[in-house]
DNA sequence: AAGTGGTCTAGACCACCGT
DNA sequence: CGGTGGTCTAGACCACTTC
């Protein structure tokens, strides 16, 4: 990290999933935090202000900086980049490498992924299990140019830890589009729904910090189990 | 607004949407920027903060700030506080009121608004219309003392300019729940789909920036025709 | 009036991209 | 190496809340 404010935020965002402010739900002032962490003020605010951005708290001018409540528990957060890796707890949470291969990309996936038709790729079908039940099939595609490798193994666990911890890669931003539709045959049986029940569809475009699409991904959720989350703040 | 770096955001916002850097992808430098509009970096970087927030841009050290994809139209911004009426062009959405009545809160809405049970408050429902097509069904509950009046006129075109520029209401941040069902039969004779059929469901807890709780509602949407977009960044 | 967050400036230095 | 964004500081003044 070695970044001052994302080291305070980091530091703060523990500290509030902690519960050391519940009773309070209040945050200690900036003045109190330009002391605490001996930064300058405005350093404080961007820490405070990554915050706000991950929906931890709001601030009032004239007031001070509050928790905003708790959302219940086993909801799938729209804004953080791990999925389900990052919003349950890990022991829950199971994954089966249904499908993992190389292939071209065609021109359809060509175009989602941004690249040339035939550029290779990987591709990726896992039933993701929670609570011993399955929970949604993911199917992923990345340009092997940006992800040389891949196995059973990454795919089992948390392929981004993976990518930003071994491969290095900075994600910057990410496109997620979000439908309904009825469920097909096959993916019924692997949710164990009925055949054209409804399925909550999450499609994903992620991209480098510097622009290029590494990753399409298509998500397929239970629809009785799956609960998306969106915190947003206006300012 | 009377303040500088959301006047920027707002005006390169629009030459973004005008299609201004379209042939470029990309912005003017931060030091442009600063002569152009006659303030200082730390006041550009703010503005354009505001621009990778909204989805339009992202930044490369080093090299510049640059245009993201267009997401295809049609697409119903999660980020962004009126719904359809930012995103769809205002001609192509028509709004019917089916119910609107002041109520007291029950103790589950009452829950959900965080008030008292009894508290006073307004019921809206509406049926929302694409190009004259069903679109989606819009159950709305507002705390009455913070939204003392309503009528079917209002409900009928944007509530939420009337809260804006007409009750001065500042509006603070959401909690929006996404979640995917059958449809009712009620529902979905109002949708045109089959009872049963998938439904696309909101629901949208909304606050003031002091924290209050002024508005609970659900949004259901109709399974073929809607799409939500939820554009994030990483930093 | 005191406390607390919001906006803005000016300037320094660092990190990364491309030529 | 020049261009361009990223981080950080120090200080001034404003706006809102609370008492």
């Amino acid at each position: 990290m070695a970044v001052k404010y994302k080291e305070i935020a980091d530091a703060l965002e523990q500290e509030i999933r902690s519960g050391k402010y519940d009773a309070a739900r209040k945050l200690p002032t900036e003045e109190e935090l330009i002391t605490q962490f001996g930064v300058s003020r405005n350093t404080v605010r961007r820490a405070v202000n990554q915050l706000v951005n991950r929906g931890y708290i709001y601030q009032v001018q004239g007031s001070g900086m509050f928790l905003r409540d708790k959302s219940a528990t086993d909801y799938i957060n729209l804004g953080s980049l791990r999925g389900l890796t990052k919003d349950l707890s890990p022991d829950r949470i199971h994954t089966e490498v249904l499908d993992l291969h190389t292939m071209e990309a065609g021109s359809e996936t060509a175009g989602r992924l941004n690249c040339e038709a035939g550029t290779m790729l990987y591709y990726i079908k896992r039933l993701r299990l929670v609570d011993e039940e399955p929970f949604s099939i993911e199917i992923s595609c990345f340009n092997k140019n940006i992800v040389p490798y891949l196995n059973k193994d990454i795919a089992s666990s948390s392929i981004y830890s993976y990518l930003i911890d071994d491969l290095k890669l900075s994600i910057g931003f990410a496109d997620k589009v979000i439908t309904s539709d009825q469920i097909g045959v096959v993916n019924a049986g692997l949710l164990q729904v009925k055949a054209l029940d409804p399925a909550l569809i999450v499609e994903n475009t992620v991209c480098l910090t510097n622009g290029t699409v590494f990753e399409y991904s298509q998500s397929i959720f239970h629809y009785k189990k799956a609960k998306l989350l969106n915190r947003i703040s206006f300012k």
